[in-house]
DNA sequence: GTGGTCTAGACCACG
DNA sequence: GTGGTCTAGACCACC
């Protein structure tokens, strides 16, 4: 369970937390009925506040995606799979939509988005090889 | 001068109308010397708080895209056009890295990715062919 | 919108508040398109922090009973009244039938809970006239 | 002596089994100088941690109804029949107060209120004859 | 002014 | 040990 938390992409943490457990669900990095890292855990290992993540367990118990076992901690559902394999595309799908749509009424062309596509791809592939934990410097919005 | 803003993708409103003007010089279809709406005519068009027009063309004014015309209102100055061409593909890029860079990291393969891109672009298509809620095409470019 | 929260019956104060909004939306005390009071007011009202009432906020919007208006706070959406009017007695049901299952299943008589209940409402309805703690001053159209 | 513990109701497990053993004293279920199920046993039984059932104890001896008989478990005293039919109706008065009142702060009316009731009796009075998940009555006329 | 996020830390309930 | 609730207060983004 290793996440990769960055520090302002736009997204809210608890947001990124919440849509990495769904990732590590569906890639069966996390199995059912395995418990996730503990609240203080978690937090420890992402240097975030206990809150924050709670919120984000709060909002995968929301979801079905995981479940409290009495004093133990938070496990893995049995539905959780289907639900998060699902999901696993649509996540993306969703904001990659925003993205191109906003190029498509810009007059950007397919062809040109394509490249744009294809050199960040490359750009992330090396990135891999090399180390670069964060790269993307970038913000959203701010 | 017709803008798109979606209720909420994420991105502030103020910051949707301040990238689609620069948008809009980079493709002509705003020229050198021409006025944009103003901040109440536009506001009625968009349906949003003059407040938040008024912010985006501050950004616009900062960026050195408009100039105030005493008594007339904001044009787009001579600098704009290579300003906003230059910047044109890189608006687009930092926010597909964003995108890219998780599912990345969250083992979606570049042929995944790729496959949604290619059904999203098509999706786009489709979209202004069957019931084009914003005719982008329709103008004149030359 | 005069909410009365019990500093604790073992439910939780966000969820007391959650609960009485419905409650509020489903006897029209809230209509639909009005502004519920701003977290801060309520926050101050209640006497409680204002993240218990964004708790309770955020969950009506989860739930879609809320909707945020950019800048100028959050709107009883159109779904809510029948949303929250066939949740009406569901709320009560829900908590009613844990108690009665209770004494039921250990060998409390339908008579005695009978009279419990009216003993109950007499109390109840001696109050208002009496001491009033609360003095519901809503409107009763039915 | 069989327990109904409900996952969760919202009441904590220990606090279940207390009621329910005061509740068994009552009904003379449990007879004065019986013993009660060791921690273990009953902890096995319903499928709950030791440390649960023994919490229970541990506040049923604080309550006087149970007395440690060395060497051997757990007793009922002799003033513990008193004590518990003193208390069986208070144990669901109160609870029942919190829900009536709820209901009643928020504009159901009585007889709605009496119409809730009686179909939650209705539903748990075919429960025990059709499907009885908890039979407490133990011996099937079948 | 609005709500949202995050931090920090106390306290509680449960096992 | 676990998670849940609540408080307090900072900071931000938006209108």
């Amino acid at each position: 369970m290793r996440l990769h938390i960055e520090a302002s992409n736009g997204i809210p943490i608890y947001e990124q937390i919440c849509r990495q457990v769904k990732f590590a669900v569906a890639n069966r990095a996390l199995q059912v009925g395995e418990h996730v890292p503990s609240v203080r855990e978690m937090a420890g290992q992402l240097a975030v506040n206990p809150n924050t993540v709670s919120r984000a367990y709060r909002d995968l118990q929301a979801a079905g995606v995981l479940i409290p076992i009495r004093g133990t901690g938070l496990a893995v559902t049995p539905e959780a799979p289907a639900k998060c394999k699902s999901e696993r595309l649509d996540l993306i799908r969703d904001r990659l939509r925003l993205v191109l749509a906003e190029a498509h009424y810009n007059q950007i062309t397919d062809d040109e988005i394509r490249q744009l596509v294809e050199s960040e791809l490359h750009r992330l592939n090396s990135d891999v090889t090399e180390n670069s934990p964060l790269p993307v410097t970038t913000e959203e919005h701010a």
